[in-house]
DNA sequence: AGCCGGATCCGCT
DNA sequence: GCGGATCCGGCTT
């Protein structure tokens, strides 16, 4: 099922559900890491504390930390020693969506409740201690669609600056013209 | 021991 | 469309 690189594996979710504490999303936009070979991912750098869990277990969920206010929740998907993993980026809520509501505060929408990385994780009730825990038997449980999904689109990776960005890496991948997708931002420039 | 920069979101223009 | 918020991990000194 997840043994595979994030790449092949990537694609394959998409149209997938996300069950966990009372939501129901269905993905529709997810983004591959390779691994120690990508200059893109945490693990690029070989293991350390943080990506202990992307070097585990395939179907574990690894989750972080981001720009000092965020959450962000993958799936790991190469077998033990290796680190690739895929970030969940976007999905629909299909299920439960009063609850979902409720968590995301902010959202002016329904589209807009796990449209983006940090607030499909609030959506879903996902915080930094749901790391680790497996998709199969844990808290947060990962449903692949019974049927690959067709007409996936791809293309740069969101906010992924130098060498890992643009052209060179078009693993993100995402359901064509559905409105739950985030609206691609390229690398921001940071100030000065 | 300290600094740099980030797999982002939101509000204002 | 843009910039600020906000803090931790990882690398440098």
């Amino acid at each position: 099922m997840l043994g595979g690189s994030a790449v092949d594996v990537a694609p394959r979710l998409l149209g997938g559900l996300l069950h966990g504490r009372g939501v129901t999303l269905r993905l529709t936009e997810v983004e591959a890491y390779a691994g120690e070979s990508d200059p893109g991912s945490h693990a690029f750098r070989g293991p350390t504390p943080r990506t202990r869990i992307m070097f585990g277990r395939p179907g574990a969920l690894y989750v972080y930390f981001s720009y000092g206010m965020h959450v962000c929740a993958n799936v790991v998907c190469s077998p033990e020693g290796e680190a690739s993993a895929v970030l969940l980026r976007a999905g629909e809520v299909v299920g439960g969506i009063e609850l979902a509501r409720q968590r995301r505060t902010t959202s002016s929408s329904d589209r807009d409740l796990a449209s983006g990385p940090a607030r499909l994780c609030v959506a879903m009730g996902i915080t930094l201690a749901d790391g680790g825990t497996d998709l199969a038997s844990g808290p947060i449980r990962l449903e692949l669609p019974a049927h690959p999904p067709s007409g996936v689109a791809n293309g740069p990776r969101t906010g992924v600056s130098g060498v890992g960005g643009g052209a060179a890496y078009p693993w993100r991948f995402w359901i064509p013209g559905d409105p739950t997708v985030s609206t691609y931002r390229a690398a921001a420039t940071r100030r000065r």
